[in-house]
DNA sequence: CTACAATAGTACTGATCCGTCCAGTACCAC
DNA sequence: GTGGTACTGGACGGATCAGTACTATTGTAG
């Protein structure tokens, strides 16, 4: 009786650590649920999950569920943004990329390699899709995503470009035009795909690579000043 | 009783010229039903749209929809591949468009208009959140529409660029990713926000004639040749 | 005219699911 | 201890929904 059978459902390894089946703080199983919750929404969708299999899977029952979180819906919009929150690593380190002084091609190259691995990881891929899907049921939702995530990058990285073109390494009327532009070149051929096909097959890293130097060529001739 | 009373749903109008109740011909009903169904599905979703409301708005009776269409999973099938297939008519204007001897800047130019008011139409961009939104649980169907409808534009776009090169204006290496880059610079903008907003409001028709200068521009610059 | 196929209308089955309720249990602070 | 809090486990109400069954009706082909 020290300590439970290994039966347990896949997710609540996470606190099988524990000396007890009890969690040690208030919030503790407020991360299982919502590590459960968002698996099973990135896989199955918002109507395709149920609160009972969120539970099951977290290991914790569903009055648990409804301790933390009002409802359904709660849940939801609680999961995917928190999950947005992750482009936050990434949107700091746009200026360290474009400033040191290794060139202009170099650094762009290097911020469209970085940008395309963090885009087409499964999960943010999973993410987009479910939050385009929801956009009906939950307008303000995908709003706020679209502001948090897309536009931030956008908007960090013109105010970068602005500073570029200052130096006189690019010239632009629209510095937020111009990081459109880019980040379409970017990652209009690998996103576009995979909104459609769940199983991402022809990505192997030296296509990615390819389409990393094409789009940063492509930006460079309309905004490069050499 | 020469009439019925116009009471009707809404939809029903469409057959109520006909002098009775009664469709005329066999495959009528299908149709009503077809729209009915396109109308809900894009408006609220799969899930979020029940079989008898298909039957009320379309003024038919549920089992009407069963002798025509086996179940939810195949109406909603048929209805995603029919709508798709409005995309033939704009295939079959990029030669022309592409083709008239008015230099090369205004035909691109003409093109990227008409391709972005065809896709920021908001059946359009409904029925592209739907097909993303259940990829998951359609994966077959959602690999079709991608193949049909932005694939076969990138693969019209390609030969018709490769054939422009051919003509000494423009020079590219690889005529499929050149077709990419023209289609991210048009439509990345106005695509990728209105993903996430359903009332799309900043789409004025100077922005879009602003956007199409601008990526026609940077297309020019990397892939012309005066 | 008759047989047939399509349809209306409605009720029904079986299943799912959200959210709640409740009794009992384990931990913690005091 | 004692009270408070979080949690379990199960049951359940209320609602929705896909798909079927069945009867009655109507147009149409032969």
């Amino acid at each position: 009786m020290a300590s439970p059978p290994p039966t347990l459902p896949q997710a609540a390894a996470a606190r099988a650590a524990a000396p007890t089946r009890r969690r040690t703080g208030r919030l503790a199983s407020a991360a299982v649920i919502m590590e459960a919750a968002t698996t099973l929404f990135l896989r199955k969708g918002y109507a395709g999950t149920s609160m009972d299999e969120i539970a099951a899977l977290a290991g914790v029952s569903k009055q648990t569920i409804y301790t933390h979180f009002a409802d359904k819906e709660h849940l939801f919009s609680d999961l995917i943004l928190r999950n947005a929150a992750r482009v936050d690593e990434f949107v700091e380190q746009v200026g360290g990329i474009l400033d040191d002084s290794h060139g202009l091609e170099k650094p762009l190259l290097e911020l469209a390699r970085r940008y395309i691995h963090l885009v087409i990881r499964p999960e943010v891929l999973q993410l987009r899709r479910l939050v385009i899907g929801e956009a009906g049921n939950f307008p303000d939702l995908a709003g706020t995503y679209y502001q948090r995530v897309p536009e931030r990058v956008l908007s960090t990285l013109a105010s970068n470009l602005e500073r570029l073109a200052g130096r006189g390494l690019l010239r632009m009327d629209d510095p937020m035009l111009a990081a459109n532009h880019f980040v379409a070149l970017i990652l209009w051929v690998p996103l576009d795909r995979a909104m459609f096909h769940i199983e991402q097959e022809s990505l192997e890293p030296g296509r990615l690579e390819q389409l990393a130097h094409a789009g940063v060529r492509v930006f460079l001739a309309a905004y490069g000043t050499s």
